[in-house]
DNA sequence: CTTGAAACATGATTATTGTCATGTTTTGTT
DNA sequence: AACAAAACATGACAATAATCATGTTTCAAG
């Protein structure tokens, strides 16, 4: 297992290159994104500490990565070669097990990404999304539920299949109904209630 | 493992029921289900045999079905109690990391389809919906490719996120630019060049 | 072979979101 | 502090898809 350090503007991995390693982030997060041919790019999920590079689970059964894994920020990532950790796996059942309950979950969290994708309106999605964020990494402070990930209103727009100008426009909206205050560099949430209302309305 | 048939109208286990049992699609196939408090519904995945019930990948880790098994006609499903089949993994790593390849596999697709449904069109998404069908259940005929799964302009409409009215003027149009021809019972495609064409475009 | 229900179809209208253009503010770097 | 680049913002307009209404065809059960 070996620590290697990725900075801002470097890819831990793209789409198409061989999957050689196994990946868990340790420190800092990590994008994972899919574009389409025409140059749309699509965010699947935000990778935080411990995360295992689920969203490319080629690793698991795949010659090549079907995203890119993009560092936000400095980041530190641990690796191991893919046949060591599948032989490890083979001689360990608990942590065969640990693996399957965790990909378990992260397929439902993607097929719940996906109806919420196939039924929800832009500004539900984006509510949803805050909601996502501020749990899994949010921090209470005075005056709300602070976002540690840096995230601009494209990489949301990304991650809720939308464009930038749409992901303002409703950010706008949340500001003035007071939701939420700030940008990238400072998001915090100021009414988790109403946010969890409009997300399932 | 017992096996268990079911018919039109039945459920095999409904969101929110206790996951006590693991299956496997013997014969027919199966509709996995999520539906939103509104009452929309998105289908997420048409099973067929030997899948897995993947798309309540909560068998692997959770209490309760995230989504609904509805039969589509008659099917046969083999099912184990959930603790004998993790005995079982335990106990084979062969059968464990086949688990685990299969559950990486649902992974990507699951996240693919994300990419699909936050990126493309309502037209490119049923063009994909209509090339995976294709692929998973199509038989050459002499005038195209037949699909056996029988599938209305609603079952459709709940695929690729789209009300049935869009879904029927989409595939209207693929009609007209001889594309497909036929309706639920008999669905064939005539076109899948111009097809595939579409839904990367 | 009826008959009722489901599936398919189509028009008119509205709601939602994308596109393009342009301008301001914030941020990070030298 | 000056500057460039990125992020944020907003208006006008177009495209896409939802909604509502209504009618026809197909299918399956009795």
């Amino acid at each position: 297992m070996t620590e290697t350090r990725y900075g801002k503007g470097e890819y831990i991995f793209r789409e198409g290159d061989p999957t050689e390693y196994f990946h868990i982030v340790k420190e800092g997060s990590v994008k994972c994104v899919k574009s389409s041919l025409d140059g749309k790019e699509c965010t699947l999920k935000v990778l935080m500490p411990g995360d295992l590079f689920c969203c490319d689970a080629a690793t698991f059964d795949g010659a090549y990565h079907p995203g890119t894994a993009q560092p936000m920020g400095e980041v530190s990532v641990l690796r191991m070669k893919k046949e060591a950790y599948f032989k490890m796996l083979r001689a360990n059942p608990d942590a065969a097990m640990e693996v399957i309950r965790y990909l378990g979950n992260r397929l439902n969290e993607a097929q719940e990404k996906a109806k919420v994708l196939a039924l929800d309106r832009a500004d539900q999605r984006l509510a949803a999304l805050l909601l996502d964020l501020a749990e899994r990494s949010g921090v209470q402070e005075s005056n709300g539920l602070r976002i540690t990930v840096r995230l601009t209103r494209q990489d949301m727009a990304n991650m809720v299949g939308v464009t930038t100008e749409t992901a303002i426009r409703i950010m706008a909206r949340f500001k003035k109904d007071r939701l939420v205050t700030g940008t990238a560099a400072r998001l915090v949430i100021r009414d988790l209630p109403k946010l969890k209302l409009l997300a399932s309305t």
